[in-house]
DNA sequence: ACCTGAACACCGTTCAAGT
DNA sequence: ACCTGAACACCGTTCAAGT
């Protein structure tokens, strides 16, 4: 076993000296939670989850990475308020086209799916818990609509906790498949070969998978999605 | 500024002499995967996702903290392993008990969801990807099923991706709900806090929210669960 | 073939000190 | 009230060196 342990010493670091933040002048008006939020969403976008540090965030804000604990509780905080804010956004676009109730939950869906999509970081951190405004507004844009379409008061909660879990659910698998799909493979490329896979196993264990391989590649998983919302609205009945 | 800047010189540390490792003797037999697996199973289920991690790996399997490497790709790949390890033996409890189509689909969503209840952390890190196995498993069992319901060709493979995006969305916003039951408060705790909140909400902004939030603390999540199972059963047409 | 652990290049978070 | 960044206590991953 080594006898080598170690211990720091201060000391001229040549890297430190290398890569001293060239950070532009200190911003001069105070930080506010939102400014915090949207640079958070924008270094998500474009550069995704493992590039949002504080370190980067502050960066990016001109300011110390310490400012940040002042307007955000932590890490886990910012990432839920940044994907609230991003299905708050998704809602209110759909919020003044409500026509007929089973059209209405459609858009709403629809909405939450292409925001999921846009920013498939949001798949990550969401759940009920108290205070996220974005999804507590598609809790009530969805149950609304159920009572519009006269769905009777003892099937209205279940009802609504399938359609609320199906969207959320099936929106944040979809945006993890997407965000697998960066380095190299495109979304064609990656289904290509689960086909491929699919298309080569044990006939006699299993069937299924092989004989609907090939509808894997060329599917829409837009249109799939609201074929699951339409089965699912199929089999509630209005009196 | 400071002029202080850190450079690492060989000495001996007193805190690295105070906790040196004091671990047991030397494993005799090599490493594999599958005990990799289930050591990290172990971790996880009684420490939580954060407990996990290499160093802390190794230290339960008496080895370096290199040699899980020489197994395992990296950490991603190892949260994968392991989450799909406790869907196939999920689905495997389920896989002789085959009755009545319909009861077979419940039973199989029920595996998945208590499974993911059981092991909250399995929530984080699935998605379709080659080489699931205990995904495949699931995923061949809704699909037989459809056929043996006499599910006609056209409408079978949206029904089957409603179904399984149903189960697996669902069962991992579930995982994610319980995730954050740990400290303080119970479940029971977290969902009256809500149902308040959701009480004291504005009238006229958020009518149906008001309305079910006293459903919210007594409800039953696993049979809300197949409530939405059926929902989409009945939604289909067997010819 | 398989294991070891020093070393590297980071992290999130805290907190005394500043303005 | 709000900001700063050194310091702390970690991480995952690599890789030369061992057996």
């Amino acid at each position: 076993m080594s006898a080598n342990y170690w211990i720091s010493v201060p000391f001229v670091s040549t890297w430190r000296m290398a890569n001293k933040a060239p950070r532009a002048e200190r911003r001069t008006e105070a930080l506010s939670r939102l400014q915090i939020i949207e640079a958070a969403i924008a270094i998500l976008d474009s550069q995704g989850e493992a590039a949002l540090t504080f370190r980067a965030l502050a960066a990016r804000l001109s300011t110390g990475f310490g400012a940040i604990y002042w307007h955000v509780a932590n890490k886990e905080a910012l990432l839920a308020a940044a994907a609230d804010h991003i299905v708050s956004a998704a809602v209110e676009t759909t919020q003044l086209t409500a026509t007929e109730p089973r059209e209405f939950i459609r858009a709403v869906s629809l909405a939450v799916f292409d925001a999921f999509d846009a920013h498939p970081w949001v798949g990550i951190q969401l759940s009920l818990s108290p205070g996220r405004v974005g999804m507590m507004q598609v809790f009530e844009a969805i149950g609304g609509s159920l009572v519009a379409l006269g769905i009777p008061q003892q099937d209205r909660f279940d009802a609504w906790s399938a359609l609320v879990n199906y969207i959320f659910g099936v929106a944040s698998q979809n945006a993890a498949n997407a965000r697998r799909v960066h380095e190299g493979t495109t979304r064609e490329g990656l289904l290509t070969e689960i086909a491929e896979r699919w298309g080569e196993l044990d006939a006699a264990q299993y069937p299924f998978l092989r004989e609907i391989a090939g509808h894997l590649p060329g599917h829409d998983d837009r249109q799939q999605f609201l074929a699951g919302i339409d089965l699912i609205l199929a089999g509630l009945n209005p009196r």
